[in-house]
DNA sequence: AACCGATCTGTGAACGTGCACAGTAGCGGA
DNA sequence: TCCGCTACTGTGCACGTTCACAGATCGGTT
């Protein structure tokens, strides 16, 4: 028993003009003299009226939707604060613009056909790709459907297949990594994201930019990006390397598993140990000691990809991947 | 330069028959040869059809898609790992019916109104509701527009308004406060949800239930689900109940933040202090010692969420609200 | 007086589907 | 032979919108 919703026709007849110079009044067309505007808008607001997004879809052919696939793992996905942020940015940016967002998930095959069919059916406007991993095969699928798609941080091995908006992942570990040296730090370790991930590589790669010789595989060792592998790698260090005086960290979820550890084994934060974490996430502020880490604008990526989005969907021909500079944010662990 | 998608036409043109029984093939009408099904099958897979939901739903009045609705602030949602089995479980058993789940924020009364906006608009099937505090306005709004709407967990005060699925939160913190019990605790205390939500309350009422005139107000501090928030209210209760020898957490993260400042005030769990957590999630096992703690089985809460919200969409008259029992998970803090 | 461009309005067609309806063919029974 | 029934197929229409096009009105210019 679902209630009869107003078209346009109504509209039409209730405010005594046509139903073109309705869908004119409605989409901003120019050609629409003030009477009628005003009539239009009281007839609208008097009647309910709302557009059908099908019938408009059907002959604009767009869709006015937007899909956001996540390739990942989910578990994984919650413990990123970096979805978070562009999940509350996407759902405003594009909600302000009624673009709706359809979420789906590309874990495995029987995932990654349906998007695939989901996208091939025109069902949407554009993609927005989450933390896609540089072998994911739906990265080339997706470019084979010639729509427009776009990336939250780069990925991995195909940044000129995707457009993308990203910290400065490389710079933002360099930050860190040349305090660490100016604080005097001589024994410096560090603990990595997924080396498949790009937050795992440029971090690294920024790291041994600044130790240069120092950074040998031995002060290395590699994290999932959980806190449970925070902790596993900082044990790992501390027995291969029991003198070290400092340890950067590329999480600050790693980093919180990493200071248990530490105070674990009896060294003292800072003190013994200096500790730099990466994300400026929450929790980067609620440990103890209080982390010093590299803060990554989240909000502005997020915007940007968003805005990168929008723009490619509007017809503006290529764009251009933007990254943008961290800044360290020192509190109490180094 | 967007490449002319197959139609049904086409689809018809190729197999030889009429665009009415590619129609009936599609859609699993019995009236259809088995030649005639074979010769569409083959046609659609050589033109790659895909059919246009855009103009099926203009006839059908069906949109395919349902809405879930976040009205909760969205860094509090992140740590509810809830969310985390709901998102993946709805996106899944969701698409395999090929309903696309639409993601909208409610927070403030811009965002509300675009929701509502949505959903008279005829822009979805359904409505998952997220969280939803037990005044929020959106619940009497969303229920005016007669959409099937259904809640992952209960909503305070509302629950003959919209059904749910849920675990049973209150026979849950009786089964943790019994196990305390029956370990001989003596002053056993307990930090809370927040009480506008069915998991700080119900979890008290179960507390209570078992506790009787031993809850006195003095034992009970209120939290808000996160880790700095379970810091705070142990700090608390310490300072009120020196000798507590228990402590019942209305969620595990809560509880790994008490574990944290009990270890900080020279408190050994369990042998000073048993700590009892509310969830089974990932962290409870991650912490040291292991949280005891009460396991929801959310993967069950959420696949009969969206049973029950397929239900109600298919038109099978009312549904009742469902409840599903709870196991204690005994580990090393209790 | 005739014409023109600018501004505004109404109308028919098209978008791609599902559904109701009107067939057709084949077959068994009266 | 005719009828009715079952199994299947084809066709016109409607869904609600936008867009192209064809007017209409009006002030100003030739």
């Amino acid at each position: 028993m679902r209630v009869k919703r107003p078209t346009i026709h109504d509209v039409a007849r209730a405010s005594g003009v046509s139903r073109g110079t309705v869908s004119r009044a409605l989409n901003g067309d120019p050609y629409v003299s003030a009477a009628a505007l005003a009539a239009v808008r009281r007839a609208v607001a008097e009647t309910g009226y709302v557009v059908n997004r099908a019938a408009r879809s059907l002959v604009t052919q767009r869709t006015g939707s937007v899909v956001m696939v996540l390739s990942e793992p989910q578990e994984k996905l919650f413990e990123d604060p970096n979805f978070s942020v562009l999940l509350r940015t996407a759902t405003r940016r594009l909600a302000e613009r009624d673009v709706s967002l359809v979420m789906m998930t590309a874990g495995d095959r029987g995932d990654r056909e349906r998007v695939m069919r989901y996208i091939r059916g025109g069902h949407a406007d554009g993609i927005l790709l989450i933390s896609a991993h540089s072998g994911d095969p739906l990265v080339e699928e997706l470019q084979g459907a010639g729509l427009p798609a776009v990336a939250c941080g780069s990925i991995l091995g195909r940044e000129n297949l995707i457009p993308y908006a990203a910290a400065d992942d490389r710079e933002g570990a360099r930050q860190m990594a040349r305090y660490l040296v100016e604080q005097g730090r001589k024994r410096i370790t560090t603990i990595t994201g997924p080396m498949d991930t790009p937050g795992g590589l440029y971090r690294l790669e920024g790291f041994c930019d600044v130790l240069g010789r120092r950074a040998t595989k031995k002060v290395i060792e590699h994290g999932d990006y959980t806190r449970q592998g925070g902790e596993r790698a900082m044990h790992a260090l501390l027995d291969r390397v029991p003198d070290l005086d400092a340890v950067f960290v590329g999480s600050d979820l790693m980093a919180a598993g990493a200071l248990a550890v530490l105070r674990e084994r009896g060294r003292s934060v800072p003190v013994d140990v200096a500790v730099g974490g990466f994300d400026d996430s929450p929790v980067a502020s609620s440990t103890h000691p209080q982390l010093t880490t590299v803060r990554q604008p989240l909000e502005r990526v997020a915007e940007e990809t968003i805005r990168l989005l929008l723009e490619l969907i509007d017809g503006a021909g290529p764009v251009e991947p933007v990254t943008f500079p961290t800044s360290l944010v020192i509190r109490e662990s180094a």
